[in-house]
DNA sequence: CCATCTACCTAATGCTTTTAGGTATGTCGC
DNA sequence: GCGACATACCTAAAAGCATTAGGTAGATGG
């Protein structure tokens, strides 16, 4: 029998396929040493157990996620680079749904993790670079960024939108406009 | 041996304690049948399975959601209703993490869940009558709420906001009045 | 007080997780 | 080419969870 050539790596790769095909809770140890062509003890040379592959799918999803932004980010500002990345977490969500829940999922106290999770939130930095936003308002308005992406793509994906007038794709634009106003008129709001 | 008088909704509710003191996904049959003192093959008299428990646990969490809803609306309008929902969803979450993250669970195709989902965006579209919106956008505008209340609180508590100045807290009052702001000039953004 | 209902039980099966310790495959120095 | 090493992979076993089948006993109502 040939050996499977695994690495940790590769088993993150395995484990972030079956979490699109089957849900990220439905990521088990068993089903990823199936598809791997392996027995299941076999994985603990590459991987710390449950929670431990869990953590590394969530990075891999973070570190696409995280080059997927930064390519849509390149050259654009203002309200063209708030709607590039908004479209990049809310396409990756739909491409990759279990990789996406992946990434939402809480990567407590993990080194890697809190540089993945802080590269998004430069992103999210980066685009308020194109308002006019001082401290502590750019944080606020970091912040409101991050709730509205993830909040709308999460209710959106819990099917809370579909079957009713408008589209989920027209409030998506409305909202992301009316975002960009709100942040250009920042100031005046104080 | 006395018997412990088990219903299915006792069930749910030690189902719900559960997930708050482990998390929701924590949440197992055996760990309740632990606590409710009983063997574990007794409680597939009232719960139809893993499932179902994480079902039955989300509609406990939703119905209570909307019970304090229901009462922070009442006799309010415009920001002040807003405010007050928003406190709700937040102040739940804080106190019961796991079934605020149980409400949260896509409960696919059940009637009960359906009615009870409906009952929360009855309430955030009732907020809107405070403010000057025509369909379609008011059903934007139920979307731009429920985004922000869960996007927020969800990031919040990923502890993606801890140790950082400015506070969580003023984030939240920040941006509630932004979210205030964006609905009373809403029109004008065509 | 007897019949019925059902809450609860024991028993058994199969799956997942995890640890302990052994085998064999690929690679590197000589 | 050939020992020697590292490690990818293995078998074995123990423990926990989910689920089903079928039986027992405690409450309820006529």
């Amino acid at each position: 029998m040939p050996r499977a050539g695994l690495t940790t790596e590769k088993v993150a790769l395995i484990g972030a396929q079956l979490a699109d095909d089957l849900g990220f809770d439905r990521v088990t140890i068993s089903e990823v040493a199936r598809r791997a062509g392996v027995q299941v003890a076999s994985l603990y040379s590459h991987v710390n157990g449950s929670d431990d592959l869990r953590a590394r799918i969530a990075l891999v999803a973070l570190d696409e996620l995280g080059d997927r932004g930064a390519e849509a980010l390149a050259g654009r500002s203002g309200r063209d680079a708030l709607l590039a990345l908004g479209n990049v977490y809310r396409d990756y969500a739909t491409e990759h749904p279990g990789r996406y829940d992946a990434a939402r999922h809480p990567v407590t106290g993990d080194a890697a993790g809190l540089r993945a999770g802080q590269r998004h939130s430069d992103m999210l930095r980066a685009i308020l670079r194109g308002y006019d936003l001082a401290e502590p308002d750019q944080t606020h308005g970091v912040r409101l960024l991050g709730s509205i992406f993830h909040g709308f793509i999460s209710l959106e994906r819990s099917t809370s939108f579909d079957h009713s007038s408008p589209s989920s794709q027209e409030s998506w634009t409305k909202i992301l406009s009316t975002l960009d106003a709100m942040l250009r008129s920042w100031p005046r709001h104080g």
